[in-house]
DNA sequence: TATAGTTACTTAACTTGTTAACTAATTGCT
DNA sequence: AGCAATTAGTTAACAAGTTAAGTAACTATA
């Protein structure tokens, strides 16, 4: 153990690690679903976050999947060969990638929700919807207020 | 977009998301000193654990720095041979590897505080410290309720 | 006290993520 | 218009995580 415990947090209470181990436990019980639907948890997220909107370049998939280009590039080709979505080079930027949700990929997660939605109100219960929705609109908030001071600082200095 | 966008959560409020990408952003803010002291994200999860604790088995390392098993093994050489822990076969199990934090690595952890120190209370101005604790409150609080309902099942199905 | 089963960790093969270099396209500046 | 600087994405080489099989040690049972 460190001569001075008070240097650092708890490991328990340090954000980054307790937001990994909330989110860690979470990951256990969904999992399985994924596993049992041959997807992986990454390209789970670009389906998730293409579904969102009727077209997105690469970039902002990555960015709002939390994945890097190279990573992205690779899990596109995952998701067109397996038919779940369309990438299109944008017409009025030839440099960008559109990509789409295919009728495909909206079937599968379609079939995959029933499965997902059990899952989550279970965990929902446990946690107590109240708990639930105040944690959501806490990180919701947090994020607001961090991206909000990065790009004051990134206008500070130009 | 999705013919049925309420098949889902926005991807906003889909905690696993939200936990990453709030994660993410505060990772932005921490790595360049992670990077600045040549260390991985991983390794200084491990090196947090094990200051916790005078002795830890390698397991247990593994469970609270979310890692696996092999993760472990390759970090915890990487930590030996910097110097920074040592590992020792354990005399009542010899299965199991304790691990323990040298002067060295003592020294690096109180080297990189002020750093640390200094970055996560800029965090915690932006964020405000109110809702910085009620967050770490609330994610240690549903960590809880879900370990306790997931050791309630494993009773129940022995 | 054998021995089947489990646990802790390691190794090996494979799959992914990461960094850096590259191409192509667009923008900003003069 | 011309050209440097930036941006979007890909490729390639490497590092890290993951799965599965293996070894050694321990535990429970007959």
């Amino acid at each position: 153990m460190t001569k001075n415990p008070s240097l650092y947090d708890p490991t328990s209470r340090s954000l980054p690690i307790s937001l990994l181990r909330t989110r860690e436990l979470i990951m256990e019980v969904v999992r399985p679903m994924l596993v049992r639907h041959s997807i992986t948890e990454q390209q789970w997220r670009v389906l998730r976050v293409i579904s969102e909107d009727v077209r997105l370049d690469a970039s902002t998939v990555a960015a709002r999947a939390c994945l890097l280009a190279p990573s992205v590039t690779r899990i596109v080709r995952a998701l067109e060969k397996r038919g779940f979505i369309s990438s299109v080079r944008d017409v009025s930027d030839k440099r960008r990638t559109v990509l789409q949700l295919t009728e495909a990929g909206d079937a599968f997660l379609e079939k995959v929700s029933p499965e997902s939605a059990e899952i989550f109100a279970k965990l929902r219960r446990t946690v107590g919807a109240e708990r639930w929705e105040q944690l959501t609109t806490l990180l919701s908030d947090i994020r607001s207020d961090i991206q909000a001071t990065d790009s004051d600082q990134s206008d500070a200095k130009p």
